[in-house]
DNA sequence: TTTAAACAGTACCAATTTGGTCCTGTATAT
DNA sequence: ATATACAGGACCAAATTGGTACTGTTTAAA
């Protein structure tokens, strides 16, 4: 099992609850609420995303996040090199900050790369939009959205069964 | 950064490795001295991948493993797969044996999968003998073959420098 | 028919990574 | 003014991973 880290599933999840709304702000602590994402995490994944341009923040009262653009134009692999670094299965790549220290041995440098070319374009080539649930129930006024989503986790419950599971690899 | 184990690297080292001889019988302890590395974990890849079928196993004195076939025949998804489970990013997941307990916000359920089969075609579409070096130096009889790979590693130094390093995420 | 080489399997430990917590600082709408 | 909400960083605990150790089984070869 590739695995994404959890911080990458949540991002996804809370990006696809902030489409919807043109610019619909929402703040870390109503996501964590909406989302059932523990509010840290929240909070660090919207920075993130927000550093990365593909939110935008709005400080002070009545703040919040909002979408940077459209969900079309964000593609999964933006999401993901935004929270993981850039895409790439090992070190044994060209421009690689640390070069492989197994040289002779490591010998196929530059054919990894292959692999993550290949991969990079698979994520390319899907957007958040992509992966709205279809039928998308989600549409009406923000108002009505909110009260579709499911409201009121509390983070204890979190941890016991509204994770986000994993296949076991 | 989307990270393969380190067990996967290590894998595809020691693949590479013995490609060249047409049924190239090399062990583990062998295989340990020419990759660089750590014993135990050769042995823990060497058994998976043997019994994935990507390598055969021939048990005794004078055993050792040799290719299951040619490595334009080993696609580089199969590897991954042997030691990482099925290639897939999420638990949202078709046929996923842990349904995921966020149901009504993890809508997105199938949408991953368009991801995941990009990426498993990705890795499909490159082979074990794709990712030879070329161009590929370690042609000659076996015997010459060995000498020409790096000897005498010892475990204590796989750690300080002769460790396949991953640029940091 | 021994014997030693080499794979098979399993339990276990240590170190890294990850997910999550906490706290202080700064901007801003009201 | 002031409460709200983002910014940033230090830090901790749990899960995962990579590596160790050991016992058992098969088999070529002396």
């Amino acid at each position: 099992m590739i695995r994404l880290n959890k911080m990458t599933d949540y991002a996804v999840v809370m990006l696809i609850h902030m489409v919807g709304g043109d610019d619909r702000k929402v703040t870390a602590a109503r996501m964590a609420l909406d989302s059932g994402v523990p509010l840290p995490s929240v909070s660090k994944l919207l920075k993130e995303l927000s550093k990365a341009g593909i939110l935008v923040s709005h400080r002070g009262a009545s703040g919040g996040y909002s979408l940077g653009r459209a969900a079309k134009d964000i593609s999964v692999a933006e999401i993901v090199t935004a929270l993981e670094g850039p895409i790439a299965l090992t070190a044994c790549i060209d421009g690689a900050d640390i070069s492989c220290g197994s040289r002779p041995l490591c010998a196929m440098s530059g054919h990894w790369n292959h692999v993550n070319r290949a991969i990079e374009g698979a994520l390319q080539s899907v957007s958040l939009a992509d992966m709205l649930p279809r039928p998308f129930a989600f549409k009406p006024a923000p108002d009505d959205l909110r009260s579709q989503i499911k409201t009121g986790v509390q983070h204890s419950d979190i941890k016991d069964e509204t994770q986000f599971t994993r296949a076991p690899s």
